[in-house]
DNA sequence: CACAAATATTTTAAGTTTGAAATATCTTCG
DNA sequence: CGAAGATATTTCAAACTTAAAATATTTGTG
């Protein structure tokens, strides 16, 4: 019964409304989500000559201070391994993170901020949300919160299934 | 400065609370749009052999079957130039569009989708309409409505000076 | 007409991203 | 112990992406 309602639900062999309103409900998440993302790119590599990648990556560490796993970063940030090895790459040759190795185990590694990661990232982290305020200076406290509910019941069924 | 509600507004140097929420909502939009990116895109692959960026184009030519100039591609993509240029000499290389001189300006060309282009996105189109609504199958219409209608306001302020 | 400015597109260099293969290490179990 | 499998990460090739430079063409102006 994963049957969307499509094919079976109306009688004639079109899509029905509600998959085409979800289709559009799609569709408008992706032009917001690509407009704010090329308006926030732009700020960060004037203002900050940097990347989102590596802002985000800055923004998980400074939530973990003591550090995560490669594959822990990549879990969080719902990218491939290889691609935080490549962005951890540039942030260790910026001076922003280091890898550490971590006890008993020498297949992984722990990256963390340095002290000049922390700050650097402190210091963005305020101009970035007073940036995304901006870009959302439209978006009411109550419209916020309704936004944010109705998103949260599409990502938690596409939740990756836990493994206990 | 052009300073936002952050630091003038509250009292304390914090950010506002609206400011947060609208953050946060931020953060909550760029989630649910990795993860159904990374869905689709994995079934792209799997299903089609193909690629999301082929898909989209496909998708706005279909829209408009006399073809589209690349700028014009681009900017219904929001996509750079030099970007479209590759993805569309791969659609060529499949025989799924095909470029053409514009009468008058040789500077310019159309792409239009070739035959085999049209057949193979119209039956690509509904299996990814389903995808879609059983993605955003806990997404009720009235909330589907609600989340189209909110998204709307943040990209019409963040809307490119028109010229209809 | 000549030539500067504007426009359309491609090319280029650098970075991001993926999925798969390769490495290195750890764990399990015969 | 030692091989087999599991796990953590990196490497790799291909594709995508951008911003800027280059190319080609058209348009506007004197």
């Amino acid at each position: 019964m994963d049957n969307s309602q499509g094919l079976a639900g109306q009688g004639g062999n079109e899509t029905s409304d509600l998959s085409k309103a979800r289709l559009r409900a799609w569709l408008q998440i992706l032009k917001v989500s690509r407009k704010i993302e090329g308006e926030l790119r732009e700020k960060m590599r004037v203002e900050f000559g940097s990347t989102l990648p590596r802002f985000d990556v800055l923004a998980a560490l400074y939530r973990e201070r003591d550090g995560m796993r490669m594959s822990e970063l990549s879990k969080s940030l719902m990218v491939s391994n290889g691609n935080v090895t490549g962005i951890v790459d540039r942030l260790v040759a910026e001076g922003l993170v280091v890898r550490l190795p971590v006890e008993n185990d020498r297949r992984a590694s722990i990256v963390r901020l340095t002290e000049a990661g922390e700050k650097d990232f402190a210091e963005r982290a305020l101009v970035h949300e007073s940036w995304v305020s901006d870009l959302f200076s439209d978006l009411s406290s109550s419209d916020a919160d309704a936004l944010i509910r109705i998103l949260r019941t599409i990502s938690h069924h596409n939740e990756a299934p836990h493994h206990d």
